[in-house]
DNA sequence: CTGCCCATGTAAGCAGTTACATGATTAA
DNA sequence: TTAATCATGTAACTGCTTACATGGGCAG
């Protein structure tokens, strides 16, 4: 039940449309929270019956037509009250730790690619928070109110510099292996 | 689509019953694929009309009775074939992430707790993990054979570790913003 | 024979994914 | 006027979660 949050969020930033929003879950929220079209137009379709949101006036367009929302005082509440509440923290599910574990038992044929491919695919991304962090947050500026992003943004550089580090130590290991 | 691998993978460590394999998913292989008894069961039966597992002979049991499985050579090559394919890896959603960028917009009341007790939760996980590397994997050890599982240990500390080291700065900076 | 836990299952619902559909606008 | 693209949506399906159901064995 995040991803109605996820839109509030991005709407509080700035009122968007559809389209628009889509937009962005494909850099800036979507980096931590990725949507598809389709499910961001669902949602949006149940925060505007649920009083949450609301097309900006001056418009009311038909089928094909933009369509921008805003966030109403109700929507921006649930958003305060989401955020403050407690949520345990999902277990971890990574479908290539379970391909390693797997691999110790079937073995490695095969393997070595992909985990170069993914290591390639970690790189590009760290690469890209990297230059965001360039861009956004400059050495010793942070003003108090982007202090939270740039700490989200640390999380991405640190998780990526993790996952790069990683496989990196797999493919050796693989290449030492006795069964190739 | 990667529950049955991660049965697979399970059973081909050791045949086991429904509740055997929920009670292993519960530590060992649920440290980074969980699933309940309810997704077990189902998929077992899948696995089973599939041809891939079948009940061990010397048992026709009826409900309420062990049934235990072990994993047929079409399973094995069906597993062999998943790890060696290509998988795109998944985008990173993280609720808590989410939250501290929704409080950038709608502020931090409240928000401080909950960071608190992840904190917690990811220094009992990592001391866990610890606890069974010493166990498991003892310095200058691992046989061919372990270093894969090894590896995969090795995953889940450095990212427990990269948990308690960003909570820990999360919920420092937090003290540091001027509406607390 | 009662209550409790073990073991296996069924049913309903929701979030996310994939494929397709439709109207409006723009460019050749 | 045709084709491409923009923008919004519908429909069907899969996987996961939550709640509940059923039968067997065992301790008091």
């Amino acid at each position: 039940m995040s991803l109605p949050h996820a839109i509030l969020t991005a709407l509080l930033e700035k009122p968007s449309s559809g389209l628009e929003l889509t937009r962005r879950f494909d850099r800036s929220i979507g980096y931590f929270w990725s949507a598809t079209h389709q499910q961001i137009y669902r949602e949006l379709g149940r925060l505007e019956a649920e009083g949450h949101i609301r097309t900006l006036p001056a418009e009311q367009p038909a089928r094909g037509q933009r369509k921008s929302y805003e966030v109403l005082p109700a929507g921006r509440a649930e958003l305060a009250r989401w955020t403050a509440a407690a949520h345990d923290p999902k277990p971890l599910r990574d479908t290539m730790l379970l391909r390693l574990r797997a691999a110790a038992v079937v073995g490695t044929d095969g393997l070595e690619a992909d985990l170069r491919r993914h290591l390639d695919l970690h790189r590009r991304q760290l690469a890209e928070y990297e230059e965001i962090e360039r861009r956004d947050f400059p050495p010793g500026k942070d003003a108090p109110e982007d202090r939270l992003r740039h700490l989200v943004l640390r999380a991405g550089i640190d998780l990526e510099s993790f996952w790069t580090g990683w496989l990196d130590q797999a493919v050796r290991e693989l290449g030492e292996l006795p069964e190739g």
